[in-house]
DNA sequence: GTCTATATGACGATAGAC
DNA sequence: GTCTATCGTCATATAGAC
């Protein structure tokens, strides 16, 4: 099954375009520096894509769907919460430092300023997932029952903060090093 | 003590650029913007700050000031890494209510994007100050063994993407309504 | 110090040939 | 579909009168 070409190049762009916003921001991004970079004539750049803003709404879109079956596999190969929410953590640190990009523009980016349609990704698809998987811990006497935002919080919010300190420069070693003692002082927060 | 005309002018530019930059994004505010909030000519505005980037860094730094001075008091007024570091984040829930404005540049903002100088924000010093508070805490036995920036995460992390959410609106409430839940799950983490 | 007017340049987006 | 050339706009910053 051979990728269109027009396939490729869409991709081209996007994967390109996902380089240039992390690592300068989308403001310091140009069209053109995304053109240039993906080797083609802006003509043609603007044949694939509306505008600047809709290359990041696709990009956007793209990895917000990656993360949600994500969330999905794991809903599926685990039955309670304690390891479904280990795994989500265990999958977004992983992705961080495999392909820091990705998570930097999901997590990182303060998408509004350029993308004023979105809601914080905090409230999309993938996170109302995990927040399931929480709040069905809570039934089922797992995690303590506390309001279901702060326990979502204490489980997911260190984590996520620990992903933007790696991005940031702070930490210096890799987040699996960090992996397990910061996992268990999430759960020593919630658990029954 | 009056404030000289020249004093007050400055801060009037440095409270409607804060104004700006946390309601509409840096490179959604335009040089223009700040001078017609602040009711004073483009000229007038450039005999302040020699440019706009220079206005968000005097304005970084002043904040990053006001919050080291704020956690000097803290340390002075506590004697243990609990009650100095639930001093902390209830300092910052607290702030963040009633400045928004205040906690969202400092915290919630992306520096680099537009000021390339700069740092981490959790890597300045009233973040080493708060990491000291942890570090004693340990020596002190409060606070289990563990990596120090694993401990500092598991007790600011999950505060810090608190308020996050809430600047974010995923959260509805105060954040004051969440806070003795949040530390609660913040300390059983880390507590020896 | 404060203003108005303007220089300068970059950027997003389009036109139109091939 | 792809390219080059270019348009219109707007932003930062400066010049120079008062």
């Amino acid at each position: 099954m051979d990728k269109s070409k027009k396939q490729k190049r869409q991709e081209a762009i996007l994967s390109t375009a996902l380089r240039l916003f992390t690592n300068m921001g989308y403001f310091n991004t140009s069209v053109s520096d995304i053109q240039l970079s993906s080797d083609m004539s802006v003509g043609t750049l603007y044949n694939y894509f509306q505008n600047k803003e809709s290359i990041a709404i696709t990009l956007y879109r793209n990895i917000e769907n990656c993360l949600y079956e994500a969330l999905c596999e794991i809903e599926k190969k685990h039955d309670n919460a304690h390891s479904r929410c280990r795994a989500v953590i265990n999958h977004m640190f992983d992705t961080t430092e495999r392909n820091s990009d990705v998570m930097q523009y999901l997590l990182y980016t303060k998408h509004r300023e350029f993308m004023p349609v979105e809601k914080s990704v905090f409230a999309s698809l993938p996170f109302l997932k995990m927040k399931d998987f929480v709040i069905q811990g809570q039934k089922d006497g797992e995690i303590r029952k506390i309001e279901p935002n702060v326990a979502m919080n204490a489980i997911l919010g260190s984590a996520i903060h620990m992903i933007f300190l790696r991005i940031d420069g702070v930490l210096d070693d890799s987040l699996q090093v960090y992996f397990e003692d910061s996992w268990e002082c999430s759960w020593r927060g919630v658990r029954a």
